[in-house]
DNA sequence: TTTCATGTAACTCAGTTTGATACATGATGG
DNA sequence: CCATCATGTATCAAACTGAGTTACATGAAA
């Protein structure tokens, strides 16, 4: 099944945003991020709307973070991209009338549903920051001399 | 993205067996599950190649149950299944040049990760025999009389 | 006024599951 | 032996969704 990269997609945006210190094109963020500019603008809309960054038109514009990256959570990203569906697999009827079926998806939803749970909370409790720092210390790991990216 | 149902379909078609003493037709399944016999057979077969049912040819053919359904967990059927692909979102690279994707994809990988173990615990943790008592008690919580299902 | 960059619509492409048709295989019952 | 039933499987179409692409309007800056 295709994979939806848009969560992917958006953190490696911020991090790079992060990490600079202008405003960044969404046509540089889909060259870092390997993908077409015209998907950075539709997914981080998302992001603009929910006060996560902002972008400009015109001359030096583009993307910038609009707070620091220790107050986003990778949960704000999942619920600014609109809470996309977590899994491949799932019931197939949403009223079914066999007694078997609901007793189906009742299973499934109680074991999918704490996962779910699991996923979510786990992606409020790491910030942005946390994966910045994680690039950083493996960029100190590398011998590479600097700016180290795309 | 289009959600895989095979899970779902395999369950209901167990449970149906369970409650049969003869063998029953995909054609019969598809008509309880509410889809194509076609897609029954081909679902099955895992399961078939799995050992948890049979499948027998001609007058009185059909599908049966192997072994005992409390000792058939969900886990089983997902493994017979193929391990299909669980989540709807993931990584975009095998393996990015860039730094801050390869920390983008550990930070997604940790916490999918994780998800993922608990979902496939709880899977192994539930047995067939569980959902078919659920579907019972509800069974016996309604009014009707005899043999609901479809 | 020219250039740059976003905002967005519209369309195509790609990957996956399901539906549907068709036919070969094999078992059963007469 | 033969008709019937049911699986096994290949093949193709339909539906859905994310991503790629093109096009153009909007607005800001030089």
């Amino acid at each position: 099944m295709k994979r939806d990269s848009r969560l992917s997609i958006t953190l490696h945006a911020l991090v790079h945003m992060a990490e600079s210190s202008r405003a960044l094109t969404s046509e540089e963020l889909a060259v870092q991020a390997d993908c077409n500019p015209v998907v950075i603008r539709r997914t981080l809309a998302g992001l603009r709307k929910a006060r996560i960054v902002v972008s400009e038109k015109g001359h030096g514009g583009g993307w910038r973070l609009l707070r620091p990256v220790d107050r986003i959570t990778l949960g704000d990203v999942y619920d600014a991209l609109g809470t996309p569906t977590i899994f491949a697999m799932g019931d197939r009827t949403e009223s079914p009338g066999c007694l078997v079926e609901q007793a189906v998806n009742r299973a499934m939803r109680d074991a999918f549903g704490q996962a779910e749970s699991l996923l979510v909370s786990q992606l409020r409790s790491v910030s942005v920051a946390e994966v910045l720092a994680d690039a950083r210390a493996y960029h100190r790991g590398s011998h590479k001399t600097e700016n180290q990216h795309a």
